[in-house]
DNA sequence: ATCGTTTTGTGAACCATTTCACATTTCTCA
DNA sequence: TGAGAAATGTGAAATGGTTCACAAAACGAT
């Protein structure tokens, strides 16, 4: 077990706080860009709209990162960063589902940037079947077991119509998948040692319409 | 003010408890077709992986929308969470950066079912300038505040590249937007009376990731 | 070397959200 | 009509997350 593992067990780390961190690491790759050496808890926080505090609160989980009167050194706690999220590394995705956002989702150089490599695609209609998505040949969806193990893909994107999802994931975590990201607008069904998130563009348009018609002032924006 | 308005105010309804009742509302569409005429906190939870209590505690910042012993009424309760959510009308929409992404979202179905018309699409390629989806011719962005004045536009969706996005929210604030979906991986700067959300991809994957390579056991999943 | 300034790291206090637990209501069936 | 079962609605308790406030550390200027 690693040292962050230990960390991330017994304190309990929290999903807001994770995301925090891809938020940090996002403005410490632009703060790189722009040759920033160091960069404090007061900065980050602007950057980002989170109170100083909070940064260095979440830091604190993972270790003590910074200089007292300094800040933190970018490019070092971009480093650690990427290590405690599992991004210093490259994970092999597969994709399923290669029709509207499917396609969109081939092109986006972003996930491949911060190590998720997309190799394989799926997809049941023969007129997709064979053709090709910025070098990779979409393969058959029956196929799904055997290639999946045969290409070693640790992480799965469902972009299946919702009719059909829970039928796909089943096939993924029979296969021996373990993580998902599914753009479906459903709950999928998965066993308590798969882990899966769900990506739901309707959430937040909903609440939009929400706070336009309530006049909402949330304490925190997102 | 509206009575919701009123409450929301009031109460302070926490964005948690927003974005459930896109769940719920989810939830009651499917179990309308499934012909279910009333579902109990229990089973409306089982379905979204929630708790019971956390189902009646939601709604009941809203009302008293139940029957004690029998559950709550299908239709009716779907119909009084669209009209807390906003989405018992529909809101007019412009997207805009007709590319991967952006062509993906005009063709998504969803979102109209939901109330939100996209009327209007905008690009700065001259290639595209003119050309015809789903309907919709795409426009100049240089016609930007004048169409968008002209379309009543209430919504705007953004999937322009990073590096041009804070420029286009500019120039939709300017024009009187006050709800802003964006895509671009980056925080974007608008004034106090605007709301903004951000649609950030890569962070569900880096939560995966994270929870992979630390054995996450997270008290609660999405 | 010392002083003033800056900024981290972190318990403790505070605040928000979730869960508990139960009185209350309604329904069903005898 | 009454008894038992089911399930809501909601204060209160428990849990979890954020912010405060300050001691400690490092730096730069003198
Ligand atoms: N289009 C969007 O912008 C958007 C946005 C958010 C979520 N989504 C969701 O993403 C999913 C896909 O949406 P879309 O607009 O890309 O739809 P689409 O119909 O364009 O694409 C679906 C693809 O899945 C393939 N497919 C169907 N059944 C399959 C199966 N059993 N195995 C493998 N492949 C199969 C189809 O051949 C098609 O290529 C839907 O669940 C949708 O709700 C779409
Ligand atoms: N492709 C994806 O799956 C994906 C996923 C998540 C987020 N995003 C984000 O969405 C945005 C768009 O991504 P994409 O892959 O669709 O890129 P893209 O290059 O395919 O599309 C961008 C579009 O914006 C247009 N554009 C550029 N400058 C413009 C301007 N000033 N005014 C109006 N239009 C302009 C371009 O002509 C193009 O049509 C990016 O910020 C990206 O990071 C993309």
């Amino acid at each position: 077990m690693t040292l962050t593992e230990e960390v991330a067990r017994k304190k309990r780390i929290s999903e807001s706080t994770i995301h925090r961190l891809s938020l940090y690491f996002r403005a410490l790759s632009l703060l790189e860009k722009e040759d920033y050496e160091t960069v404090s808890s007061k900065e980050l926080a602007k950057r980002e709209k989170l109170t100083p505090a909070q940064v260095r609160k979440d830091l604190s989980f993972f270790g003590s990162f910074g200089t007292r009167g300094l800040g933190y050194p970018v490019q070092e706690l971009k480093k650690r960063i990427s290590a405690i999220l599992g991004i210093d590394r490259t994970w092999r995705v597969a994709l399923i589902g290669i029709g509207n956002i499917g396609s969109a989702l081939v092109s986006y150089k972003e996930f491949m940037k911060q190590g998720f490599n997309i190799v394989k695609l799926f997809d049941n209609d023969q007129r997709k079947i064979g053709s090709n998505h910025k070098g990779i040949v979409v393969s058959d969806i029956n196929n799904l077991a055997e290639e999946i193990r045969e290409a070693n893909i640790q992480v799965v994107i469902i972009a299946v119509p919702a009719t059909v999802a829970q039928y796909v994931v089943d096939d993924i975590v029979a296969a021996g998948v373990k993580a998902i990201l599914n753009f479906a607008p459903l709950n999928l069904r998965v066993p308590d040692d798969v882990y899966i998130r769900n990506e739901n563009m309707s959430m937040e348009l909903e609440y939009l319409s929400f706070a336009m018609v309530n006049n909402h002032t949330p304490k925190k924006v997102r």
